[in-house]
DNA sequence: GCCAACGTTGGC
DNA sequence: GCCAACGTTGGC
């Protein structure tokens, strides 16, 4: 099981908008990023992620779950770029800001800090674990 | 709204 | 294959 992070500004998609998807999920398309589309492909169904708002708000807002393995995004005909889908899983309870992530010295090495434009990203389970106890997230 | 950081493009 | 110019992202 690996973990992720997806990141999106709300003006373009919002974690209301997802959640509206329900367990159907939706296409994460719109990647035109090498780094990011490579990372899409190493995702596995169930693989779970965080939903994080950028440039508003700037926290981690929900968590999601990959629920179909990364084929071609449907908003392009370039060959080059692909997509997963994901659904909503849970909401965080008390989203973590940035701010919180950056003033952690746990969380100094997250992609999110260190490479901020990255818009999917890997997440450790040390992260992971951390950022679901930040957030109020029941773990089973 | 500004600007730094990063990625991509294209001329050489 | 290098690097300057340009475009985009995202934090502030």
């Amino acid at each position: 099981m690996a973990y992720w992070l997806f990141k999106s500004e709300p003006f373009k998609w919002s974690w209301e908008q997802q959640k509206e998807k329900g367990d159907t999920g939706e296409e994460w398309d719109g990647v035109r990023n090498y780094q990011a589309r490579n990372f899409m492909r190493e995702m596995k169904i169930g693989d779970q992620g965080f939903f994080y708002h950028s440039n508003e708000g700037k926290e981690v807002v929900g968590i999601v779950e990959v629920c179909a393995e990364a084929h071609p995004d449907s908003t392009t005909d370039d060959e080059r770029w692909e997509c997963v889908d994901i659904k909503a899983v849970a909401d965080v309870p008390n989203p973590v800001s940035l701010d919180t992530i950056k003033n952690d010295p746990r969380l100094e090495e997250m992609v999110l800090v260190k490479n901020s434009r990255l818009s999917v990203q890997p997440v450790t389970e040390e992260e992971w674990r951390i950022i679901c106890d930040l957030g109020g997230v029941k773990t089973p």
